[in-house]
DNA sequence: GCCAACGTTGGC
DNA sequence: GCCAACGTTGGC
């Protein structure tokens, strides 16, 4: 089993509105690398989910992959923001995973606090300029993301 | 609101 | 294939 990291808006989509609706498709990312690390995940690994562009931002709480390689039907809405007039259904560009809510932290893990943490070497996030929505989490950053976050649920 | 860090686009 | 211009992300 690995451990990711997704960055979402809250004002956008949540930690609550991911607990709401239970299990959510991840759609909408349109940059390769992140589809890349998509489209490598497998049932059951789990996911910490980040609010970005919020203060403070932080890590929120955890979620679990439970459908991988799901096409993002985004991809097709013409009108939509994600529209993307390469993609066919014969052949979709973009494919991504569904989710599904395990907790929310009662508090924010905050980004400050794992730059104190975390060097930029072990966890991606905290180096400077690091746009990329989707991360890859080592085993040994994971644990400590669990213990330092005071998750509920361990692995 | 600023701006650093990148990713993408498009002319050549 | 290069690279300048442009657009976006996201912390501060």
């Amino acid at each position: 089993m690995a451990y990711w990291l997704i960055k979402s808006e809250p004002d956008v989509y949540g930690i609550e509105a991911m607990r709401q609706e239970n299990i959510g498709i991840w759609d909408g990312v349109r940059n390769y690398q992140a589809r890349n690390f998509l489209k490598s995940m497998k049932s059951g690994d789990l996911v910490f989910f980040y609010h970005s562009n919020t203060k403070p931002p932080g890590i929120a709480g955890l979620v679990q992959v439970v459908e991988t390689m799901v096409v993002d039907p985004s991809q097709f809405e013409v009108d939509g923001e994600y529209y993307d007039p390469k993609s066919t259904p014969e052949y979709p560009r973009w494919h991504t995973v569904k989710v599904q809510f395990l907790e929310a932290l009662p508090e924010l893990l905050e980004l400050n606090t794992l730059r104190e943490q975390f060097e930029p070497e072990e966890l991606l996030l905290v180096k400077r300029g690091s746009r990329l929505s989707v991360i890859p989490i080592a085993d040994n950053v994971a644990q400590r993301l669990f213990k330092l976050g005071g998750f509920k649920h361990s692995a």
